[in-house]
DNA sequence: CGTGCCCTTGAGTACAATCAACGTTCGTGG
DNA sequence: CCACGAACGTTGATTGTACTCAAGGGCACG
């Protein structure tokens, strides 16, 4: 069930059966959402993290005119609200893209698993840290890509991290978001997404069309996006 | 001399006196920095952690054709790389802006209070995500506030943060950046910067000149920026 | 088979970038 | 003490990327 989780970890680091058999103990109860639902509130008191088995969430923040800026794109395997462990309540607010189904983790038990396996809980310190640099690698997005790279970049992270839990490959993936919510991604308007999207089409790199991204050139997306993926910290040593 | 990075934990969070004495217990060296250096590279192997203590040092990525965006800043009393703990080599470089006087504290430091202060283990990984709550905030000044609102934001952040270490208060504080550098911050280029704060101190807003931020209406820049300060979770509460 | 959502395209606009020149400040050395 | 130079700041003119407004098309679903 959380399978996607564990590739998650063992894509970093290795995972003893102890632990593996700990983090399987901590799901307390496992909800279907709607798509579009918000979730998790700004501000919301919050006792337990919320682990994405399946579906697309995300984390948003918006202004008072109803502009909205997605700060990231959660996938299977996600803890979307890891940080609200330490936190207890979030900056932001998460919703589903899509339909979703999750598991709850309650704090207490991720406050156990932290205790009885410090390994672990560096690991899970760890997975807050990717998302830091996700957000870093998106400020560097918004504030200096083009239109176009911001595009290509978000859909070159996409890859390797649907890779990860076997839900993508070289030659592409679903994804089943409007060109509206990429535009939210990426800091531009739906409009001008479209016309984005038309320019990697034609210029032959990739096309998304009826939920799914198909990738004609990986390698020139990656070029025309500076795509480096050290960033997502995707190799396996000791954390 | 980590009396800022103590001040800083305890707007957070209350912190015993063998607790504070672990913190201090883990300081190796003191060290000076020339400003404009980089301190920490991409991709280097770290083994401890840097301790701001005084001076202003940031996060930054480029492009390859030079464009550089700052990811965060950094005041006194923060850790800059504290992440470098749990991912072992950093997705980004951190350089000083000003002269800088620094601690080093080594990860092996920090593993022993990790391991015998559960509860400092949780408040520094809190801090990370403050961090990551930052760098969110910043996405969407960049993905969808007007430049004006970006810088106005940008010293409402400050102010606060710099408040929590006694470098500021509701009239103004030292920022020793050139314009060019909050360009860096807020994925403009220098010049319009320039024209932005000259909008911002027609509208008798806030000033800034000669190394200072001269807040004029700290209430009217606040709701030009619509910043709402919770995202740096400056309420003392368990964690 | 209509209705609504999403995608697409065109025309006009605006905000920020670029290019360029000039002003100011400050440190340094004659 | 003043002259010079470099770095930083300011302003104007022009360009360009992305936004806005608007209309029409495609597709899925009831």
């Amino acid at each position: 069930m959380i399978d996607r989780h564990i590739a998650k970890l063992r894509a970093r680091d290795e995972l003893s059966s102890q632990e593996e058999d700990a983090i399987r103990a901590a799901v307390a109860e496992v909800r279907i959402y709607e798509p579009d639902l918000t979730v998790i509130r700004r501000a919301e008191q919050l006792t337990h993290s919320t682990l994405l088995l399946d579906g697309f969430m995300c984390r948003y923040k918006d202004l008072s005119d109803g502009q909205r800026q997605i700060s990231e794109l959660h996938v299977s395997g996600d803890f979307v609200d890891l940080h609200s462990f330490t936190l207890k309540y979030l900056d932001h607010d998460i919703m589903t893209l899509t339909p979703c189904r999750v598991a709850l983790v309650p704090h207490e038990k991720l406050q156990e698993i932290t205790e009885q396996h410090p390994h672990l809980a560096r690991l899970y310190w760890f997975l807050t840290n990717i998302d830091a640099a996700v957000h870093r690698e998106w400020e560097l997005s918004l504030g200096r890509r083009s239109a176009v790279a911001r595009i290509a970049h978000l859909f070159c992270e996409l890859q390797v991290r649907l890779c990860i839990v076997g839900m993508a490959d070289d030659r592409g993936f679903e994804l089943p978001l409007t060109q509206a919510e990429l535009a939210e991604c990426s800091g531009l308007t739906a409009v001008h997404v479209n016309r984005s999207l038309k320019a990697l089409r034609e210029d032959g790199l990739v096309e998304f069309r009826r939920s799914r991204v198909e990738l004609r050139s990986l390698e020139k997306l990656r070029m025309l996006a500076e795509f480096d993926p050290m960033y997502l910290y995707v190799d396996r040593r000791r954390r």
